[in-house]
DNA sequence: CGTATAGTTCTAGCATCATAGAAGTATGGA
DNA sequence: TCCATACTTCTATGATGCTAGAACTATACG
């Protein structure tokens, strides 16, 4: 990831509803959140809402696609990932090889992300 | 970790210049950088840079000590880790096997971090 | 004590951001 | 076609943040 992209994302995420927003289409999986959902729950006015989403949008961190007359927005777990790998990327340059696999298991944070994998929902 | 301190770390490394410092004392590991190196090398005047190492000082990122007559500082790696597990905490709901581990690991990330274990750099 | 080095605090000006009212666009149903 | 629902875009205002000049504090050394 770019650093400005970097600064770009952690921006969006510097901000208490945003926040609360991304981490609330974390745990919600693929399925999504409609944005009118997400403004009432959090107590925010429509437009409000739609502002903060849309910095989350251009930030790479969310997607959202329309159903009906709502539109659901989802967290991109691959964007989520690369920010995380940003932060611990070369750390403690001094060992390497500690932090390497760390770098991988937060890559792999795409868990029940991406169209490509199933959801694993069978497991529970 | 809290919502509100999650924030306050977020917005601190929300800033080029912050977050190529705090990036860089990552990297540094344990015996850090002094303020002037930082400034120097980041091509920032002395007091912005105080500001700066200020604000990530305050989200508790950054830690200094005296040493003559710099100051250096250091990355607070177990700060970090809480902030990534604060991100994925709780990641798609549904199947939380999946994420569970990866949570603890990235708490793990104190690696070569905390006086409390070595750097395990024998590894190598 | 006097001077140089290293950082910090004070202050002010400029820029960016959060918020919400009002108006506009898109979908669905009668 | 007409209306209701669901969001978004436009706009303006108040708040917050970034930056750097100037002055201040702390350490080192002769």
């Amino acid at each position: 990831m770019e650093t400005k992209l970097a600064v770009v994302a952690l921006s969006a995420l510097a901000q208490e509803t945003r926040l609360a927003v991304f981490r609330r289409l974390v745990q919600a999986g693929p399925e999504g959140v409609a944005a009118g959902e997400l403004a009432r729950t959090l107590g925010v006015v429509p437009n409000t809402m739609s502002a903060h989403l849309n910095v989350l949008g251009h930030a790479g961190l969310v997607r959202s696609r329309r159903v009906s007359r709502s539109i659901f927005y989802t967290a991109n777990y691959d964007q989520m990932s690369e920010l995380l790998s940003y932060l611990v990327q070369d750390c403690c340059n001094g060992s390497p090889e500690v932090c390497a696999p760390l770098a991988m298991l937060v890559r792999d944070a795409a868990c029940c992300a991406s169209d490509q994998h199933q959801p694993l929902t069978e497991t529970a």
